[in-house]
DNA sequence: TTAATAATGGAAATCATTTTCATTAAGGAG
DNA sequence: CTCCTTAATGAAAATGATTTCCATTATTAA
């Protein structure tokens, strides 16, 4: 029986249950480390943070639940470049938490930005206005990252 | 002895010994294959069509040229979502070919567009400029992409 | 031509993610 | 509240793209 009562009726749960899926105490748990974390998280790492509070859970698990997740909407999938996938909430619980990011190439760190988003949505609203009528495509999504170097990799000989 | 009248005396080729890499035949048909095709391809593509103009070619030696290539800058490596990551030339023969992707997040299938392209570079230099100050970060790059459905999967039931 | 060493390729290793399949649990029906 | 259907789960095995190893070959500067 899930623990409703214990970490409260959340506000994905409608939109969770509304799409046919089972809630269970794995997927609670999965989410509410997401929602806590707000923070790009690999598989693993929500591995790591979900397995002390709720045992049981496996790998395989983390993995369908994130694809779900990413499928409904409430995640995104990331690819950083460096050969594992990052989740992060859509949504935190205080409403829209869009942001963007900085990649540095060299040595990984990632740094979410939320400056200038106003801007870039709203060209990228007109863009995809466009596109989608010049390809007829239903645009639901998108992604705009920066690579470069960080403050401290920009001094190194590299 | 690289075939150099063969295939002629490349513009890339200065670029490429430039920066103390040593060019040989193998690199050589990668980059024309690559600039031939004009689209992304996977390893395996390229692989594909490297083999049959020089069949001693391993898989090996076009990870390690990609990853050359892309290092240089010749190339850039694109995530599609599919767990195979795609390759194209920064530059074809006739100069920039800036463009970016949709990709319907059913099929698969990958668009590319140039259309609004000079609007994204535009704020793209503005934001990189902002970016870059705030956060100390040295910008050299940028990713844009589209998900969405295209014309033929947006009208299944999905 | 020669020497130093970067590049190569085949096989084996990695490692994130998926699949398989037998077991468990969610949630609607009664 | 209990039963039943079926989705969800977890452990282990499979997958598959990419990397690593290492002995051999080829490139380039001298």
């Amino acid at each position: 029986m899930p623990r409703r009562g214990c970490l409260g009726p959340h506000w994905w749960q409608g939109k969770f249950r509304g799409c046919g899926y089972r809630f269970t105490i794995g997927r609670e748990v999965i989410l509410d480390v997401l929602a806590k974390a707000e923070k790009h998280l690999s598989a693993e790492d929500i591995y790591m943070k979900v397995h002390p509070r709720y045992p049981n859970i496996g790998l395989t698990t983390i993995y369908r639940t994130l694809d779900v997740l990413s499928g409904i909407g409430l995640v995104y999938k990331f690819d950083f470049g460096d050969g594992r996938a990052r989740y992060e909430l859509t949504e935190g619980p205080r409403g829209i938490n869009h942001h963007h990011h900085l990649i540095c190439t060299n040595c990984k760190r990632v740094i979410d930005y939320t400056d200038f988003i106003d801007e870039e949505v709203e060209l990228l609203q007109e863009t995809e206005k466009g596109l989608s009528k010049k390809y007829n495509f239903k645009i639901t999504n998108h992604l705009i990252q920066f690579y470069g170097l960080c403050n401290k990799c920009k001094g190194e000989a590299k």
